[in-house]
DNA sequence: TTGTAGGCGTTATCAC
DNA sequence: GTGATAACGCCTACAA
């Protein structure tokens, strides 16, 4: 690999005037400017990032650190920073942390010592990165935290309004007459799940309505987990008329389990998603779910992270961006049922007694 | 950041002692050793990856270059590396080409200023991807492609066996007494998709079967190709009684068109995918696809390329995965009509006439 | 067994 | 305007 050296050799001028050129750090007479950049065509120079970020104190590197990579929400946030990070010359460095606190504490220290310009995180769990981030904010790095927020974080967060999405989906089916609700949330530490929650209590109680803390099952946020919870709350008395997943994933377990207890969706039972994935209307039967914009999440974030690195020292910013209810087919009207009696259809039910 | 002069003074050893100790690069005493090791967990240290990486002239990033992370089949190779990476001590560097060539090199151009140990390349296109892996290779770095191949590529390789998946699938719908086959393939460019089409065809032509070379379409991987070109599709005369989609997002992307044409899926038509993604079970039908282990392609290719690392300086392998056909309902036996004639259900025929 | 010193490729400071 | 030169933090001969 080709060094300035060896361009300052080839262009017949010193190292310092090669820099000079390449980071315009003093105006350079033409000629010379010529030669120099005609010598770094000649041999495809790139400057060594590596050698770079130690002499800055900094590279271009943005490390994001999500959750699961797996779940087709993160990639869209991933997408949206990746696409204004690289139009701004910055690369993002992706850690998965496979929900894990341990991995994501191994990412956070060895991601330090390459001195990235700034940090997404996409938190795993309330953890102690506030700690950890604190310490990154010490030493001149960004870090913004997206989707979800640890505890007593007070840096630059961007979300989504989760607790006001959870709320009108909560009203659309309470006015679709569903006395029966249920919920699958996510995992309890995250503040996500929490929201969410709230939106769906707030509903509730407006009308006055209150339901049994067994019909809202903690649950992580995967096909897999909601497949399980489902199972269980079908097999309460009363049986649920509607649940309410915590996100997609979730959902998409449910749909399987209700397919599997023999039950249609919406005629016997309803659905409503949270994420509005893009697969969510491909599903049988297409997926209510409250869209929630990932990839506008992530370029705001970037966005956001971008002007701090820049200079930008404001106080703490907060984007929380609108979430909006996408209707299709998995939510109806309850059945008509002698209240306090489960639905004839479901069969799980009769194993279950 | 605490560097190695403090851990040095704090210990009351010299610089070049401290760096024994981390590397084990020759004995120390334990005393000394233990008062430098005391120092390091007190300061919290950790090696600068810049410095050491300019040092040693390698750093422990692997690259990974992705078409579109967006697409849920590449999270599965990236989780598949991103494990064996970690746990052996490499990270992972993404980087997302949006499949488009220029973003490629760029990529590829100035990750190798990280000097990163390897790379992982799941290539865009054809690409002249050759020639800078070429050069990448004879500066020390190991790279392995992964799914798709670039032309006249001679490094290591991890596939699937795209060739006879899809002439098992073929054979598979051809046993269901389907006589009007029509195939939505990936971009002609991508080895894959080339691969997809042969194994399609040597099942046909093993059975005599000729169809007008209109009936295979080439569309990019995603929804939205898959379904416009089922829209051409669904007017030809005679119409089409299964698709063969090349990947499971334009199956996805068909599964929309058959929907708004009013054909019910498989009564009307078949459809068969390839992927078999996660969420091909939660179709509408659930969809029929072949199962290619992405997690796998991942854990292969990461393995690989860290043995290269290591100094394996063997001849170039190969290693090709088998893929298995996943039978669910979007195959049905075709209806009987009139030959030459279009199904009476198709309401798009009427208009294109 | 321990310590010293040179250099990896840059950038920044300062003379000229 | 241009060109030396000293860091940045680490590793590694080699000397002690």
């Amino acid at each position: 690999m080709a060094n300035m050296k060896e361009i300052a050799k080839i262009a017949g001028v010193s190292l310092g005037t090669v820099s000079h050129v390449l980071n315009s750090s003093a105006p350079v007479r033409e000629p010379l400017r010529k030669r120099v950049m005609d010598a770094v065509d000649a041999l495809g120079y790139q400057p060594s990032q590596l050698a770079r970020g130690l002499r800055r104190d900094k590279t271009n590197m943005i490390g994001m650190i999500i959750p699961d990579i797996t779940n087709p929400f993160f990639p869209a946030v991933v997408r949206g920073a990746e696409d204004v990070a690289f139009a701004n010359g910055y690369r993002l460095v992706l850690c998965n942390t496979d929900n894990d606190h341990a991995k994501e504490i191994v990412h956070l220290n060895e991601l330090r010592t390459y001195l990235p310009s700034g940090l997404i995180v996409i938190p795993s769990s309330f953890s102690d990165l506030t700690a950890q981030a604190e310490s990154y904010r010490k030493s001149g790095t960004a870090v913004v935290c997206v989707d979800r927020l640890p505890r007593d974080w007070n840096g630059d967060t961007v979300t989504a309004d989760n607790e006001n999405g959870a709320y009108e989906a909560t009203n659309y089916v309470l006015r679709q007459g569903h006395k029966q609700l249920a919920m699958i949330m996510g995992p309890r530490h995250l503040t996500n799940a929490q929201n969410r929650v709230k939106g769906f209590r707030r509903a509730l109680s407006e009308r006055k309505m209150h339901i049994g803390p067994e019909y809202i099952q903690e649950a992580s946020f995967d096909q897999h987990a909601g497949h399980s919870k489902t199972v269980l709350l079908l097999r309460m008395i009363p049986q649920p008329t509607v649940i309410f997943a915590g996100n997609d994933m979730i959902a998409f377990g449910a749909l399987l389990a209700f397919r599997e207890a023999g039950l249609r969706c919406p005629e016997d039972i309803s659905l409503i998603g949270f994420d509005n994935l893009e697969l969510a209307e491909m599903t049988s039967p297409p997926l209510s779910s409250v869209s929630q914009p990932g990839y506008q999440m992530g370029t705001a974030a970037a966005r956001m992270l971008i002007d701090r690195v820049r200079g930008d020292d404001s106080p703490a910013k907060h984007i929380v961006l609108e979430t909006a209810l996408k209707i299709r087919d998995s939510v109806a009207p309850p059945r008509v049922t002698p209240a306090r009696t489960a639905p004839a259809t479901s069969r799980k039910r009769g194993k279950a007694l």
